[in-house]
DNA sequence: GACTCATATCGGCATATGCCGATATGTTGC
DNA sequence: GCAACATATCGGCATATGCCGATATGAGTC
């Protein structure tokens, strides 16, 4: 039963679940979630780290950058669950904030990439 | 997101995971789970408190016995769980093991009903 | 190769969780 | 009311978990 239990883990904490939702949008890389979710570099990376050995999202590394989507093989599962709670969901407050500094966030992209396009060349984590 | 949480951890530990599979059989009383998943009988009813804060399982007493069961407007949900998960929780042995010890335990139920039809009026549990 | 940036991991701390034995509550039957 | 039983709750302990700042790793750039 292992499998059903970190799963469930995986969503049993919120700043996991918020780490999900905002992958509902598609990929993302971490200085962007970090910046959305208004989490610590650190913090998030850990909670990254047990979602995905949970097998809810997989990695794709790009040059420095670190993109994380919900897995292929998730999918299915992951949309279930937000369906079931959609209500509750969607009326959350934080995931509102969520989503509006993702968006915020996401118009920055440039070419549909992360963290470029700015002048100074800073990201707003680390 | 709340909902979404509690739930998730109700299924996120094997001792609960392990009650909610043992409902599926139906109604259960506290004495009957206990001796199924030879677990302590305070253990067990911490954890009964935490499924049903959940929302995931439903309580009735009847004389002294308190009867725990699916709550009816989460046997979709348990159900579906459980299907997705159902070859990992299928070869389990914990999970086979107690659901032998509680066909066992069952069959000494009289009348349906739990702990009686013993000759020394003892049960296994306390 | 030194520097910068993005991400992962470590160490330490505070809190949460799971387990148990002991005790409290509540019911039945005398 | 009291004795017996089923269940819930409490207190204490060991471990797990979440958070953070600091550091390590690894990629890109000059």
């Amino acid at each position: 039963m292992n499998e059903l239990i970190s799963i469930a883990k995986a969503f049993g904490d919120p700043s996991r679940v918020r780490i999900l939702v905002a992958l509902r949008e598609g990929e993302l890389c971490v200085c962007e979630l970090c910046d959305a979710l208004a989490v610590t570099q650190s913090t998030l990376s850990t909670h990254l780290q047990i979602i995905r050995k949970a097998g809810l999202i997989s990695a794709r590394k790009q040059g420095k950058w670190m993109y994380y989507a919900i897995a292929p093989k998730a999918q299915r599962l992951v949309r279930m669950m937000f369906q079931l709670f959609s209500e509750s969901l969607n009326e959350d407050a934080t995931l509102r904030r969520d989503a509006k500094k993702l968006t915020q966030r996401l118009s920055m992209r440039d070419g549909g990439a992360c963290c470029v396009g700015f002048k100074d060349g800073k990201t707003s984590c680390n």
